[in-house]
DNA sequence: CGTTGCGTTGAATAAGGTCAAATAGAGTGG
DNA sequence: CCACTCTATTTGACCTTATTCAACGCAACG
């Protein structure tokens, strides 16, 4: 079977930011059945001897360094991929230079269903700090599928997880004004990290403005806008990528005007 | 098994347009191998005994009037859909009134992937025009889908394609100006029919401008304005719902303008 | 032949984008 | 440790674009 990252050639080993020598990809064997983040993750709800088959097949993890691509639109496709630690961002751009954020992956998100139609990614990823994910081959994830079904099941939720996800996105992108988008999204990230057991009320945003603005469909001066009259409105207290909800309330608030 | 539709009462028969008495459903057995749309269809590419099973899990029919709904968001998740004939648009709603359309669906495309991750649809479809459907029952198509490799690849092809048709929705919404989003729309129509052995350059919108408009995130207005600016520029001839294109390259243009 | 729903068009308005300048940190090298 | 640079962010003034509100036209239908 062909190696999953066998297309791009990678530097052997990189140098981490605790000055750690790190290989790009670990043949490390991945304990699924210790990881905390299993519940949210592909092999929830397996267990005992599928388990182990499932750890199996997710046999690698690869680190990529912030700014760099775990793939690009174009790449062929090989591998799902699971956030074990850091920030992706995922873009789409067009042939003139535009460019539209299409998500946000943390710990436990799942990325590379882009991929599977075509045999091609169709998106770009990029790490937006240091991170790791754990490489699950979709060829044996495919052939695994067949006789556990709770794998199969699951591939089925993540994707269509997916689908909805992105209907909701559209719905924001749609529909609401620049206010309301803002504060749809600080709700949303809020959520997402209170559901990986971090705080809600507080965090540091891994993306720019602009990201943000990107994904948003507004441009990053309308975002920081929105952001200094929530403020003012005392709903939130920012300084540049720390946010704290203040009045997680009247955010909804924000949201659902007009 | 539970029948696929016993969750809604369905009245047992209608009076079609030509005065034929039509059951809703039917359990008329489906001719995959004979049908026409089979190329871009889920039994793409599955012959012989597997196709002949697949003929069994698409066991039954549905017919939607004009008006009616596929299924409403919340409605339990039993099967996914294939448009056989006729026209559909699915739409999600906020709990403040505010609707986006996410898709209009014609003969050939599949519907219900939306209901795989939670056992209930999240969105709502309706059909433009009288319509029918294939039945496919989820839980008959994953059992086998574990020994029809080209079925579970199937599933999963459409799940990604759909994923990645939002992800260009997504592009639209987030970075176009409103004469581009008309323009980009009517050209990925054109596409579509003419996958379907259709006109390319003419055809006739199911749809109203506040349908697509919504669709595209504009008001029904912006949407007429696009159309009349594109009529002056020789670019389209428009009457109401008949579009007849007149310069593609042109429309390219306007497409890919600021 | 009026009614009704849908589509078109015009004028005024509001929202967000653009351009430009000021500010604040983070990182760098002396 | 400090000055310097670079980049991200904030803020203001102005402009473009799409929305809103309103009127009118057209076609289908009872």
């Amino acid at each position: 079977m062909m190696p999953v990252l066998a297309t791009r050639p990678m530097p052997a080993a990189r140098v981490c930011l605790d000055g750690t020598p790190q290989a790009s990809v670990a043949r490390v064997p991945n304990a699924c059945s210790s990881c905390g983040l299993r519940s949210m993750c592909l092999p929830c709800g397996i267990r005992g001897e599928d388990l182990a088959e499932v750890e199996g097949v997710v046999y690698s993890r690869r680190r990529v360094v912030r700014g760099d691509n775990l793939y690009r639109a174009g790449d062929p496709f090989h591998a799902l991929y699971a956030v074990r630690t850091g920030f992706f961002k995922s873009f789409v751009l067009t042939d003139d230079g535009r460019t539209q954020v299409t998500g946000f992956q943390m710990p436990g998100d799942m990325i590379g269903l882009d991929g599977i139609e075509d045999d091609r990614h169709q998106q770009h990823v990029e790490a937006l700090e240091n991170a790791e994910v754990c490489v699950m081959p979709y060829a044996e994830l495919e052939r695994s599928a067949t006789h556990i079904p709770r794998l199969q099941r699951g591939l089925h939720r993540m994707m269509s997880r997916e689908i909805v996800r992105e209907q909701g996105l559209m719905l924001l992108l749609g529909t609401m004004r620049a206010d309301a988008r803002v504060a749809a999204f600080l709700l949303n990230l809020s959520q997402r990290f209170a559901d990986r057991g971090y705080s809600a009320r507080e965090f540091n945003l891994r993306m720019s403005r602009e990201e943000m603005g990107s994904y948003l469909g507004l441009k990053l001066e309308t975002v920081s806008r929105a952001i200094s009259r929530f403020q003012d409105l005392k709903l939130i207290c920012a300084q540049h990528r720390y946010i704290r909800l203040e009045d997680v309330d009247g955010l909804r608030a924000q949201m659902e005007r007009s």
